[in-house]
DNA sequence: AACTTCTATATCAGTATGATATATATCTTG
DNA sequence: CAAGATATATATCATACTGATATAGAAGTT
């Protein structure tokens, strides 16, 4: 998917800073998409360039001016016929996996060739980082109005996708903490 | 990791070509790392060009020339430093998290502004695709002797590996089956 | 008091992707 | 049975993305 598409996306959920869309993705969104600031600041520009967003400055005395980024009636329409191009070309595409590169996995996989305390400690500070997540993820209590994380709260279709993520990654917690001999 | 290690790391199986090097990542370590061909070609012909491997060219008459890269004795013990270096790495970077970009799941969370029909093509083309996973990873019949598939298959650690994926998998199909309403 | 983390934007060298080109064999389907 | 699709096999390249780095003050931690 277009980082454009994603951005929009995101925004269509409210509006929101560069800095926040990064920490949705970096934070619930893990599981599913990962873009850098070197992606997300130069397309932020591209849609405010083409009034698919407008920009407000908010003056911080010293600190870089928070730039909050809101769709526009343009952006939403650009999003909706964009997000149904994305699903046409994935289904025709053929496929249908996902794009991952997993350090972890690697290494587990090569850990034939690695110290066993070296194994260890992977497999722990792995399993510490999936707790947090699966926490995360489950978390139900207050959040900042900026952060953009209503739709993944209430509506079904967030609901679906943090079940999903949150089974998942206690299949992986169990079966790690199991088979880890 | 970087390319220069994962296509050591999957020579270390054995000697094979660029082509099932790919197929490998595509097939049954689709779950864990991807490479597109633009990166591995390269990075063989760089580890040719520092004696880290060998290559024998075998001429398929017409058809391009099969080239099978072998590992050498330097490409070995720089291959285990080079894992160490990464897990030290790892470990260092405090970012236990895999690179994902998910395409299916970004699709999904959005599918809210998507029609019907074309969020059920989705998951429906997304379940097969996952069953098929499912069955080329708990796969336990013959393989070409230029797989590089032993490792998996024999060691412990491939094993293990195995094991995760299939169990993660079967969670994935199960939830989306039981709550795609 | 010193150190680390968080908020916030921006740039860029190096790396990776995805599409495209080439060429034949084999499998599939109407 | 012919046509079309898929598999084998390598290679290139414009475009896109990453990961590191820079900047800078607030807030939290030791």
């Amino acid at each position: 998917m277009q980082t454009d598409t994603i951005c929009l996306g995101i925004l269509r959920g409210g509006p929101t800073t560069g800095y926040v869309i990064k920490s949705v993705l970096e934070g619930p969104l893990n599981q599913i998409y990962n873009l850098s600031f070197g992606s997300i600041y130069p397309a932020l520009s591209k849609l405010t360039k083409n009034k698919l967003v407008t920009v407000k400055q908010h003056a911080q005395d010293k600190k870089p001016d928070k730039k909050v980024y809101t769709i526009t009636k343009k952006g939403i329409s650009y999003f909706e016929e964009a997000l149904l191009a994305e699903a046409g070309n994935y289904v025709r595409s053929g496929n249908y996996g996902d794009q991952i590169k997993s350090e972890y996995g690697m290494l587990l996989l090569f850990s034939k060739y690695l110290p066993g305390e070296h194994v260890k400690l992977i497999l722990d500070e792995r399993l510490l980082f999936a707790q947090q997540q699966l926490k995360l993820i489950t978390y139900d209590g207050p959040i900042a109005k900026d952060s953009n994380l209503n739709a993944l709260r209430s509506s079904a279709q967030g609901k679906f996708m943090r079940g999903l993520m949150a089974e998942v990654i206690k299949t992986a917690i169990n079966y790690i903490e199991k088979n880890r001999k």
